[in-house]
DNA sequence: AAACCAAGGGTAAACGTTTACCCTTTTTTG
DNA sequence: CAAAAAAGGGTAAACGTTTACCCTTGGTTT
């Protein structure tokens, strides 16, 4: 593959021209740049990245980090980040495969190795410390769907507690009495602090969900089913559900359908993420919008501007 | 941020031994190797890989040119060609944003500019000729959803054509007589292949689609919907509906339930794709499976090969 | 006519690695 | 015990750029 001194004995001056030529700086004549721009065409020649950010030490990617690129929430986060990057003239770099704070770490540090300075973060499982550590090594490191007061102004997440009692308003003013519940078995806080808004929300009405009407399952269309049967076990009534996710939300509803609920007018059913799944439902599900892509878009955002100003 | 000369001094070694306990190779003892390793983690040194992308003319990255992350189709594909580069220490770079000829070239050009020898690609706006010609100066470029002759070795693709014999098949084994087909107005080959290959199936059972059974719409659940209501309208009856995608085909269910049509009893409808929409589609969708994750995996383990016998 | 300036362009160091080649010390072999 | 081999490690070139600094040329100013 021709370099930059291919082009230049070729053109008949020094690198420096051809370099100036590259990166339309000044002290070149039009016709230098003509013929350099020539001689590149004939070559096919492409400047070296590695060799361009070795000795800029700039960095033309962006980096993101998520447990799998399936779920349509992370494409959507990547997605925010994508559009981000692309205006300001940056790739995606994409490191996914989280399982631990092992595997979270390592895709960091791969991050790093490449000299990427701004990456948009999403780590459950690091601690606190670590990812403060990280914070003050990596300029433009943004967190995103976590919250850590000391690095606030890095961290993009959605308030899950004011999300539970938005749920909890929302179903109230449908006037409705008696309310379920289907949280998540995964993930620490997310579906705790939903659960604990919503319950909240109910109290200050003075309702009060009873304990076999809070379910737990795995987060996915078949761990909404299976938990939802196990609400209708529990003989006890209820017209309004609040599940964890969209998924859970899907199965919920054709578990109640199967077992001759109308929904929605036995029983509400009230998603929560929003992932172009909701549309895609049939009867139509109501959810909580969760504006990831958008919060990606943000993170991305803030990323760029740690560094611009440094 | 440290370097491996900083690490040297420290340690009171070569650079040369650092860089070979870097890369445990031989020519150092157990004594050095732990020295080395202590020095590193004190100075929290992390080897720059655009330093070792140069020297050794090897990169670490396996990149991915798609239209964008949005569509599950596509994340899919992504997530199929992550996971084979993760499984062979390689990191994805992702351009997306692809809308023209033009920003499709760009796309691959900053993946060559990266020396980014492995690429995954989807491409349906550029010619073969330029494909063909990138074929042979990219070791392992592998394209995707697109067959070109000539670098046959290089493509992975469905056969469209079959895919509708099949769908046809299958409807002509539920003992149907009377079929519609709604299309894409979209993109040039797929949507025509798979109608031409129904068609065809069809007319070998002698069976004739009636001109105004074949709708085309947008390839989303409105389209989808759309189409159905121009179906309805011709006032012709079907018992079969094979539809170009599930996003369609959900529309399409939706529609006809709300004129009255039981799905499946009254008439069966047939999706293509699978892109987990249809299992949270309800009545469940039956759909022919594109296995576009598959798919890329084996483009990925295909573009390895190429670099690795070269 | 001397002094100066601007424009254009060249030289070479630097970025952070890897690795071929060379040297020294220690161990093995007959 | 000498000779040979193995083990450990150092030196410096190379990878492909960018850019600070210097030089030349020709024109403008006084």
């Amino acid at each position: 593959m021709a370099t930059i001194k291919d082009v230049a004995r070729l053109a008949g001056v020094s690198v420096a021209s051809v370099s100036r030529v590259l990166n339309n700086g000044p002290k070149v004549s039009k016709k230098t740049i003509e013929n350099v721009t020539k001689v590149m065409k004939d070559l096919n020649y492409s400047p070296n990245a590695n060799a361009r950010a070795l000795v800029t030490q700039k960095s033309t990617t962006l980096g993101v980090v998520i447990p799998a690129l399936i779920d349509p929430f992370f494409a959507s986060l990547a997605h925010g980040v994508e559009q981000v990057a692309r205006k300001n003239n940056r790739q995606l770099l994409l490191i996914t495969g989280l399982v631990s704070a092992e595997t979270e770490m390592q895709a960091i540090n791969l991050l790093i190795e490449r000299r990427c300075d701004v990456m948009v973060v999403h780590s459950k499982k690091l601690s606190d410390d670590v990812l403060i550590e990280l914070a003050n090594k990596v300029p433009g490191f943004v967190l995103i769907d976590r919250y850590i007061e000391e690095i606030a102004q890095r961290c993009i997440w959605l308030d899950n507690i004011e999300g539970g009692k938005i749920a909890a308003r929302h179903l109230l003013a449908l006037n409705h009495q008696s309310f379920a519940c289907i949280s998540s078995k995964h993930q620490i806080d997310d579906p705790l602090l939903r659960l604990q808004g919503f319950q909240n929300e109910l109290a200050l009405a003075g309702v009060d969900i009873a304990e076999d009407l809070i379910e737990y399952g795995e987060p996915t269309l078949q761990g909404g089913e299976m938990a939802t049967q196990k609400l209708l076990a529990s003989g006890k009534r209820f017209s309004a559900l609040f599940v964890y996710n969209d998924a859970m939300a899907i199965g919920a509803i054709s578990t109640l359908e199967d077992n001759g609920y109308k929904v929605p007018s036995d029983i509400s059913v009230l998603g929560f993420d929003d992932v172009l799944l909701s549309s895609y439902s049939r009867p139509k599900l109501t959810t909580l919008n969760y504006p990831i892509e958008e919060m990606a878009m943000q993170a991305a955002n803030i990323g760029l501007e740690l560094i611009a100003k440094q």
